[in-house]
RNA sequence: GCCGUUGUAGCUCAGCUGGUAGAGCAGCUCACUCGUAAUGAGCAGGUCGUCCGUUCGAUUCGGAUCAACGGCUCCA
């Protein structure tokens, strides 16, 4: 028999006969890491731990506690879980495909006689769990493409069927474990017996081929871990995430509520809410005006034929309200950047006027589809922290920069982790090629300079302009569009907006549209979450409470308080006659920052002692020293 | 907008197959004057999301509608 070289990412060199297969070999290293083995890179491509090796190449194991290797396991698991399915619900069901996600897989059924609820969960499971443990054997198959598609039309598979239709290639791959047969490109695990943790969170459901022309089809969600332990810590850290939901915490700290009433995805501020986003609209004033930006206002509603001229009418009228009085009709804006033109227009400019950038808190309103409301972070009418940078192509550069730079330093107040995404020319979109190919290289350029990894999407800018993405993470992980730089080429040409340049001929100002926190709603909700609701003391709507020991002492818990509110801290006073300890306890729900404690001792001494919510407690002190204190940590944004 | 689920007191929830509703917490009143996460007793609180239908009778069954929730599509 002849033999083959392999070798190995640590340089070894393996003499073996040809048709070893990778898990022979990882057999031959050692029975744990054939254990831990589900695929193999055979001269950099995945392939089966099961395939002959026929030539010399170079192997890499992919293992288990790999992100790669981990994906492969939740993939079979995917077809465990189909598995499972066709065996219970037999030609009810039509499969379709399943892919490993971020935290496990998914796999799409169709089914017309059956809707799945979380009822048949379990039964799902134990089936899984059964075909799992008769470790049937996964084996790949290749076939010629005419040939799979006569497999599955026999077994009634259509959506298998237009799949391999629309693959332009010869032939494909299936993968077989027991009666069930799937197509698929690969790799899988050796045998269904690796698959041990499993769980099916949830049912959805969802288009097929993502299309909203398309069939509705059932989506089972689960997970999947190496063991069962990792699944439950999975499970149990899911259980604390939905502990930080800010639409519970929102309630619960009393900071926003909707109504039925007034209209669904409009939020209602109460008291503490609102205090929070006015702590975070004056930081960003400020922010702001140390950056150079100019703060304008716009009105709410503008006349029809300046959207009509603007695009918007024709690109984004699905998503606007409309009034009509007097025969006229109006807009409510949607986004802020109109009048910004308009303030532009309002005289000729100079190059030595530009940049002009101007900033807006602009309250917009947009009728997003019933279905994708989401308490804070998909709302109808929000504030938009944004600006307009009008400046020459040849500042667009410095500016994109600039804001790029504007973005980390406000994230980094707050600790929030984010990722970039550029996204280009969308289908439906105003004005020429060679502008947005101009626009788009203005951002790219920018990007490449910050070297920060990016994520390219395609099709996915706004109508006018392509743009750069910036999302957060909120406590499940979900990832949030925040930030975003729009470069606009478009609407300076729509709106004929002009410098004089240092030739004394007329030119045309870029304009770039960009918001930071992106909409105060999503960002508040997103904080929420991120904080699970323990604000730092600077945006904490209360900072502290004063909490006197015995009615002895309201009159002076009163005066400390008064005190401490004329030197602005945010404080609040609960003079009931309860127990100490019950009134720590409401404000410990509260999340209030600092409790002062006020009883015999600290009125004599003309003090409080501070209580953080923590539980430490702190040495009393005079009010003046805490106002103190509390001033210097809200500088530090602590 | 689409698929699925849900909608009972301020909140969290109970209420079998149709005979107009309960608990805990919160609230109010009273007593207790208390030192770092719940003092005790009493009282009050709901046209059972809304509309229409079936029925002698609907919180319970059917339909429509609104909203919320989990996703899909879309988006800050």
């Amino acid at each position: 028999m002849s033999k083959v070289k392999i070798t190995l990412p640590d340089g070894t060199v393996k003499d073996v006969d040809q048709g070893t297969t990778p898990l022979d070999i990882a057999l031959s290293i050692g029975a744990g890491l054939a254990r831990q083995t589900v695929a193999a890179r055979l001269d950099d491509c995945q392939v089966d731990a099961t395939t002959p090796i026929q030539q010399d190449s170079s192997l890499q194991l992919i293992t288990l506690n790999t992100p790669e290797g981990l994906e492969i396991y939740r993939h079979s698991s995917a077809h465990l879980m189909a598995h499972a399915v066709k065996e219970l619900f037999g030609n009810d069901v039509q499969v379709t495909i399943g892919p490993a996600i971020e935290d496990g897989f998914y796999y799409d059924f169709f089914c017309e006689t059956h809707t799945f609820s979380p009822d048949d969960f379990e039964l799902i499971e134990k089936k899984m769990a059964e075909l799992a443990s008769a470790d049937l054997p996964i084996v790949r198959e290749v076939m010629k493409r005419d040939d799979a598609i006569a497999l599955f039309r026999g077994m009634g598979e259509d959506y298998k069927v237009e799949l391999i239709q629309d693959l332009e290639v010869e032939e494909v791959s299936l993968y077989r474990q027991g009666s069930f047969v799937d197509l698929c490109r690969g790799p899988h695990i050796p045998s269904t017996k690796m698959l041990k943790a499993f769980k099916l969170t949830s049912v959805a459901g969802a288009y097929w081929r993502g299309s909203e022309d398309n069939a509705m089809l059932q989506r089972l969600y689960a997970t999947a871990f190496p063991d069962k332990k990792e699944l439950k810590k999975y499970l149990a850290r899911l259980e604390e995430a939905r502990k930080r939901d800010h639409r519970k915490l929102g309630r619960e700290l009393d900071l926003f509520s909707f109504s039925d009433e007034a209209g669904a995805g409009l939020v209602i501020w109460h008291p503490k809410g609102a205090m929070l986003r006015t702590l975070l609209e004056n930081f960003e004033r400020e922010e702001h005006l140390k950056r150079g930006y100019e703060l304008v206002v716009g009105p709410q509603i503008l006349r029809t034929e300046l959207w009509q001229k603007s695009g918007h009418f024709d690109n984004y009228r699905e998503n606007m309200y409309f009034t009509e009085v007097d025969g006229q009709s109006y807009g409510v804006k949607p986004m802020n950047c109109l009048a910004h033109m308009l303030i532009y227009k309002s005289k000729r400019r100079s190059y030595r006027d530009l940049p002009q950038r101007y900033f807006e808190l602009g309250m917009v309103h947009r009728h997003e589809k019933s279905g994708v409301l989401h308490g804070l972070l998909r709302v109808r009418g929000f504030t938009q922290d944004d600006a307009h940078i009008l400046c020459t192509p040849e500042q667009l550069d410095g500016e994109i920069k600039g804001v790029l730079k504007f973005i980390q330093d406000v994230m980094g107040v707050f600790g929030f982790e984010y990722e970039l995404e550029l996204s280009t020319r969308p289908d439906k979109s105003i004005g020429s090629e060679e502008d947005w190919g101009r626009a788009t290289a203005a951002l790219q350029s920018a990007l490449d300079d910050t070297g920060l990894p990016y994520d390219i999407n395609e099709g996915d800018g706004a109508f006018y302009g392509p743009k750069i993405d910036i999302k957060i993470k909120d406590a499940l992980d979900r990832k949030w569009q925040c930030a975003t730089i729009q470069c606009d080429f478009t609407l300076p040409e729509r709106f004929d907006l002009t410098y004089i340049g240092s030739d004394g001929e007329k030119h045309r100002p870029v304009m770039l549209h960009r918001v930071i926190l992106g909409a105060i709603e999503r960002f508040v909700g997103v904080l929420i979450e991120h904080y699970a609701g323990n604000f730092p003391l600077w945006i904490a709507p209360v900072q502290a409470k004063v909490l006197n020991v015995t009615d002895n002492q309201a009159a002076y818990a009163q005066q400390v308080c008064d005190q401490l509110r004329q030197q602005g801290v945010r404080v609040q006073a609960d003079l009931r006659n309860e127990k100490l300890g019950f009134k720590i306890r409401e404000a410990q729900m509260e999340k209030v920052p600092y409790m002062l404690v006020i009883g015999d001792k600290e009125m004599d001494a003309g003090t409080l002692s501070p209580r953080h919510r923590s539980g430490e407690t702190l040495d009393p002190v005079n009010p003046a020293e805490f106002a103190a204190f509390v001033k210097e940590e809200c500088r530090q944004y602590r």
